[in-house]
DNA sequence: CCGTAATTATGGTGTAGACCAGTATCCCTT
DNA sequence: AAGGGATACTGGTCTACACCATAATTACGG
């Protein structure tokens, strides 16, 4: 015998996934306040939280911390295996990106540079922290590590957007291959902050390892993307002998 | 001024996480009930779940519905742009794979069958869904829906294995190429069921659409993995002229 | 008119308690 | 020894309330 009471909080959820997919509410719109909608549907305060999470579990809503829940825009389109810049990935789908310098320096390489990178201890190491926008929303912040030795002054240049193309034209620097790493996790203290979420929330954790042509390790850039902005599609284009 | 305060979920959350770790717990050990770490840390247990359903989110613990929160394992790695079949995947990093058929069925092809696939309205689709295992626990389910037109009486051969391998070798139907989209979203209902998650637990959805030599889609594959099984890594060569 | 201070509203965190539906266990009966 | 039923325990859902920090708004004073 199958269990036919649905709790209250996904009764809520379904309403209200249906006010959004028939656009009774509209992109980045601000739903009613929890304790309104507590109010309206004669539940606890605490139950309505249950639903709004679970809606944000599903990127269909966002939260702008402690103003408010509104509805989330479609999702940006992503394909890793493609070596297209974020800024022109952006634009592409009509949108407007816009990166910000959070913070840069120069460090020792430390044990766990050493492990990932390959770079001997106490190395000069870059380390930009940058958060990229959408159409004026923070939705993921990076830290880029760049083996310093290879592009000394590096940081002095313009930061704001492709660095590939830094490395190449200012330091004869290409990168021949990059590995891909990516899960969900959710978003802590620092990377929540810059992202204006509360931490704790969900997020894709995403890492770019890029060699060089003596397969060094050149850059290691960690990315916190919110869980809600993007699909990952890419092509895969099938050889002869395979199984599924 | 930073706000040094922490909230007490966190800090357990903290406390347990360390213990995972540093080992004091091993993957797949039980954690104390929720009343017992209420009791010994003195907090409330709406308290003691947030901490958990955190490390929830993190991938750290899983849950057994009704039964009591484990730690988890290691993620399985998973190249989306290699076509590897999930049980040599599996083999390949030293767990042992299942796969269980849940049903199988023809239907005739919905409107929606035929935006997402191609197939004309009425004409026969076989729809199969399955469930994965990893060392008997299950990570996956997958609705898979193959043109019938192409491939009639696929339905009686031996289904726990590789669905590319039957298509190519009874019907010499060969995939050209392949579209893999996914993003994070919560298991819902059925889907959590089989995996015995709890309805809205961290899910990733991944999709597969399989394209013959003439470019019509055979296959279309829905997979609702658990978040916290895999992790995506695939490497990506750069040609010449790229940006990042 | 503008800038600032006070007020209000909002989400974030936390407590105490309750009931339900499954799971696991143990004990009693056969 | 095996089977079955009562029971204790677990997580899942929900209520009602409280307090805090911050965002938004209003009121006030120069």
């Amino acid at each position: 015998m199958k269990d036919l009471h649905i709790p209250f909080y996904l009764r809520l959820r379904d309403k209200l996934a249906g006010d959004i997919e028939r656009s009774v509410l509209q992109h980045h719109a601000k739903l009613p306040s929890e304790r309104e909608l507590s109010k309206t549907y004669d539940l606890n305060r605490v139950t309505v939280r249950q639903a709004l999470m679970q809606l944000e579990s599903e990127g269909l809503i966002y939260r702008l911390i402690r103003r408010g829940w509104y509805v989330s825009p479609p999702r940006l389109f992503y394909d890793p295996s493609k070596n297209i810049s974020f800024m022109d990935n952006v634009r592409a789908q009509g949108h407007v990106p816009e990166t910000i310098i959070l913070s840069k320096s120069e460090l020792a390489a430390s044990v766990w540079t050493n492990r990932t990178m390959g770079i001997e201890l106490g190395a000069p190491v870059h380390l930009l922290r940058r958060c990229r926008t959408i159409d004026g929303r923070a939705v993921l912040v990076e830290h880029i590590h760049v083996n310093a030795t290879l592009c000394p002054g590096l940081l002095d240049l313009p930061l704001d957007c492709s660095l590939t193309a830094l490395l190449r034209e200012h330091y004869g620097i290409r990168i021949s291959r990059t590995r891909v790493n990516m899960y969900p996790a959710p978003l802590n203290g620092d990377q929540a902050a810059e992202l204006n979420v509360v931490a704790g929330a969900p997020g894709l954790f995403l890492t770019r390892t890029s060699y060089d042509q003596n397969d060094q390790v050149v850059e290691f850039d960690q990315e916190f993307w919110r869980h809600d902005i993007i699909e990952i599609a890419l092509d895969v284009l099938n050889n002869a002998a395979d199984s599924e």
